[in-house]
DNA sequence: CTTGAGTCTGTAGTACCTACAGAGCGTAGC
DNA sequence: GCTACGCTCTGTAGGTACTACAGACTCAAG
């Protein structure tokens, strides 16, 4: 297979390697409805297009902004079901964008915290480190 | 039981309030070796006392600071192996910090995104939205 | 016709919990 | 003494998002 200009679809390893997804994860996609079933040769092995790859590229770049899976099924959901407003995409995406400043705030007040300590700490032979003080606390 | 003063031990829940930790959650780190077997009544009863409490704090402190579970396991190990230096203790709270100071970035770039192409969305009737578009780009 | 690479399937493993069912235990009130 | 209620015990299943593997099959090249 793997014809060369993908002219009548290209195997699961073509979409793979031109999305740069794992390989694993394009069946593990398709087993929880992220990805539609794909026809099949007669020997059962998957077929891909062009709207797979668009589809594969849509969800894997929600991935990387943050999306949970849910999230992205939603989003594609009204993608697909050619919603009239994006009104509803936006408000989405604020609300995650919310959750990122969130865990942003986190990381910074753990950050700090271990920056200051790590700062108090010699690395000596101490018999108190205030790394494990701040643990024990 | 629930001795008002803990003079005899506490149970699971007891200890749960105390530290705040879930009920279901203590029992999983026995399981998995956080923290160890405790002394049990007659009939079964897990007993805990002060040592508990002072592990299952520092565990979940470290959780808090976003260390991993195995990161935790080695920290207390070198607490309670009576490490004379600190400096390992040092060193892998860096190798952490260098953890969060990357996720954070990670996180700065997305909100980055998601900001800049939420601002371009007028949230009406728009055919094109920018925010799908950054998706299915 | 054989060989090697690709594909197929189901399943198990990762991290970190959380929740539940069904059984047993302990105590307060009657 | 007995019952009722709440706590504890156990093992196991679920959730998120994959990733990896074993064993069987298919396909194309030499």
């Amino acid at each position: 297979m793997s014809d060369h200009v993908f002219g009548k679809g290209m195997q699961r390893a073509d979409l793979a390697k031109l999305t740069g997804c794992n390989l694993e994860t394009i069946r593990y996609y398709e087993k929880i409805g992220m990805m539609p079933d794909p026809p099949r040769t007669a020997s059962g092995y998957r077929i891909y297009g062009e709207d797979h790859v668009s589809r594969l590229r849509f969800i894997l770049r929600g991935r990387e902004l943050g999306f949970s899976l849910d999230e992205v099924r939603g989003l594609l959901a009204l993608v697909e079901g050619g919603a009239q407003t994006c009104a509803e995409v936006k408000e989405r995406t604020e609300r995650h964008l919310a959750d990122v400043r969130a865990k942003i705030a986190d990381l910074r007040r753990i950050e700090k915290v271990l920056t200051q300590t790590a700062a108090q700490c010699s690395g000596d032979m101490v018999p108190d480190c205030p790394i494990i003080e701040v643990l024990a606390s």
